[in-house]
Parts: C-alpha cells; structure tokens; sequence
DNA sequence: CCTACATACGGGAAATTTCCCGTTTTTTTA
DNA sequence: TAAAAAAACGGGAAATTTCCCGTATGTAGG
C-alpha cells in the first residue's frame, strides 16, 4: 500500500500541482489537501480515507499558520510526521516550525526528486537531513535563549506603536492617559531592552523585529 | 498540435508541479521550463523545440526577475502571449509586469481550472480578464504617474540611509562632506516630497517604499 | 512584615530636531 | 551669455528628545 501524505498550503495552484507530483510518486499518495490550517482540521474531522502518515506544511499561510498546524497536529496526531515546507529558510521560521513539532524543513527550492528522497527517508527513519539545516541546527536554538529573550510588555508594545509615527512623546502621553515622565521611563526602559539611542533606532528596530506590520506601498 | 507553453520560476517544485499539471490539460504541453530569466534565454536558444506560444513568468526571481525576462522576451518573440504568475497582487507589481509586455497577471492562489481556463483565453483572445486586475487597471496606470513620481537624487538617497541610523544632523553632516544648514535643506526637501514631518516619519517611509532593505532579524 | 520588583510620576537641563529668516555658489538651460 | 534652477551655506529660536536627579504605590514572595 501507498504511504499516505497530506499537503497544507494556502496557494491552491501549487498545493494542486505538488500535490499530483507528489502522487506521481512510486510509494506516496496524497489523502488530504487543505488552504490552511483550520481547513485542515475540518478535513481530518471528516474524511473517512487513513489519516496521513507525513505532513508537509506551508510555513506562511491565512487564518491557521504553520507553527500553530503544527502544533495542533502534534499534538492531535502524535505519531504523524511533520514536514515544514517553505519559501525562504530564515532561521526564525526553521526555528519556530522545528520547535513546533516539525522534524524536518524543506525549500521550496527544492528538485522533486530531493523531495521524494526526503519524503522516504523520513517514513524510514523519522527526520531529514536537510543539508543547510542541520550545519545550524545547534546555533540556532542556542541564539534564541541569549540574544532574542527580550520580553515586551503590552503597555510598551502600545507605547511602540505610537513611538513609530509623527506624535510627540507629550502626545503619546496624552493617548495613553499617563504622565509624560512615564512614557520618558518606556521609552529609557525600550531603548536599553533593544539596544538603541534614538527614537529613529527604536522605530527602525521595531521593523526590524517585525513587530507589527509595515503597510507598505504596493 | 498542442499548444506549448514556457515556465519561469525560481521555486522548482512549483516548477515542476506545475508543469506537470499545465501537461496534464489536455490542450497544453509545456516545451520550456527555466529557473530564471537569464537560464530562460539560454534555453531558447538551444532548444530545437518550437518556441511557446504562452510563457508563464514567476515576478519574483534572483539574477533576472520576471520585469526584466518579459521586456526581453517582448522584443525578441513579439509573438509569445506572456502572462505574469504572481504570489502576491500588489498594485506595483502588476503595473511593472504589465507595463512589461505581460497581457494577464493570475495568482498562485488560482485554482488550476481558472489556470486553464485563463490559458485558453489567452491563447484565443490574446488576452484574460483577470477580475481582480481589470477593474483597477486604469486607476493603476495613473496613480503610477501621479502619487508616485517622486525623484530622489543619489545625494538625498546617501541622507537617507544616514538619516535611518542613531546619527545626529551634525554627524551625517560631516559624513557626507557637507554643512548642517545643507542637511537641513536635505531633510527639508524629503519632508516635503514624502509628506512627513519627523525623522521617525521619514525613516518609516523609507521602509515603507522599500528604498532599502532592513536586514531583518531571521 | 519587609524586601524586591514593576509601574507611575515629577523637576530640571543639555542635546537634538525642527523651522524660521536669509545669502552665495554652482549647474542647467534657453 | 544671461536667466533660471539647483545645491550649499549661515544665524537664531522654539519645540522636542534624551537623560539626569529623585519619589510614591501596589503586589508577589520569602
């Protein structure tokens, strides 16, 4: 019997397209295929076919992302193999798809046939070695404990949000029905925490960080 | 005969996929794929199949983008239908695909069946009515040569990047060779032409406009 | 109870930004 | 080559930012 596989990616004409790809496959056969995450989980609750035996699932996507797929089916289906499969290999996203439950991360760079090899070598043995990946592995979740621990409250994520437009502090305190000296101590209290001088670094580092979404101008 | 068609895309699985999928219509036969412009050029030219008659270009590519691989192939196979295959819909990138040659611009969120029908379309008509696209497409060409037509010398640029850093006037003004009265024109001038009134202002509209990439945190 | 810690607040002052008022020099264009 | 446009420059001043100095309040934990 074919080893049964479901896809999950918000983009139909490449979830559609893989998804035959991969049933082209001599051992695999695609059971399941969802837009996104919530999709997903309707999807399992209802069919009847066996439940897959690997997932791979888009990092980037609508309404249920990724890492909280992953998570849900982690925990939901304890014995299916989950496989990130994205754009671009930021360490953030690796990061947040391998604690999430993942066991391996794929590009979407990636030759069909490197595909298919992952794909068996993960039934057999349980991960991938993805060559980039695995070189960083170490690095990257040590990095994540030291440097990336700042923690931001809700009141001085608020405070951000007005730092990052044309108000003055005198105004921000005014929005946020506090004294100006206490938005001067947000302010001292932000710039030690992200290791910046200036309003304009703040600002910067908020981007930077992605901490709220720029609109930028299509 | 079928009809052949080309594929650019840099993400080989979709790659692959879809033209898999594209070969799999029972009109289409995909003749040509490539990885990116400059890898295109090459297999035409050494290719002793017939030329596509549709070339479907990802926007998004490194070494030769999918602006840049239209406008060539516009001049040198008049003849080829070029449709732009996008993940994402923003206003500038139609525009700089259209204004490429391109006659339709679909999604890599389309169902393959729109795929399809839009090939089909194109392929009789010459061209396909995207919904989305044609309801905004004049509001898009003039937009482009109102709000948009902002110039920004190099010297003001150089300001720019200097203006996004923990630098004060007076430092930037020494970088740059020059006296503070004339940063302060620069900064004057940039108020103006991007419609901010603090520092705070002017780099987000930076990030906003993509003038240069923030190394983002991975 | 009292220590630690986070949060909220206040006065003052130096540094920087923002915005005026201009002039001079260089480059472009008619 | 004269006129127009762009780039560079200067002094001064109000507004804002940045950084000091401090205090008061609540609350969680030993």
């Amino acid at each position: 019997m074919k080893i049964p596989i479901g896809i999950v990616d918000d983009h139909q004409l490449f979830l559609k397209s893989v998804s035959m790809l991969v049933s082209g496959f001599t051992d695999f056969d695609v059971v399941i295929e969802a837009l996104n995450g919530k999709d997903l989980q309707e999807k399992l609750k209802s069919t009847h076919k066996p439940a897959p035996a690997i997932m791979l699932i888009d990092v980037i996507m609508p309404i249920m992302n990724g890492a909280a797929t992953a998570e849900w089916l982690k925990n939901k289906y304890p014995m299916m193999k989950l496989v990130a499969l994205s754009m671009e290999d930021s360490d953030k996203m690796v990061i947040s798809m391998i604690k999430a439950g993942c066991c391996a991360y794929l590009l979407k760079d990636a030759h069909p046939n490197e595909l298919e090899k992952a794909l068996l070598e993960i039934y057999d043995k349980g991960h991938y070695n993805s060559d980039v990946i695995n070189i960083n592995y170490r690095r990257l979740l040590q990095n994540e404990n030291e440097e990336n621990k700042v923690v931001i409250s809700n009141k001085e994520m608020e405070f951000l949000q007005y730092a990052c437009s044309d108000l003055t502090y005198k105004q921000i305190a005014e929005k946020m029905f506090l004294s100006e000296r206490t938005i001067d101590g947000y302010r001292e209290s932000l710039f030690h925490k992200l290791k910046v001088s200036t309003r304009v670094g703040l600002a910067l580092e908020c981007v930077k960080r992605g901490f709220f979404k720029i609109e930028k101008y299509n």
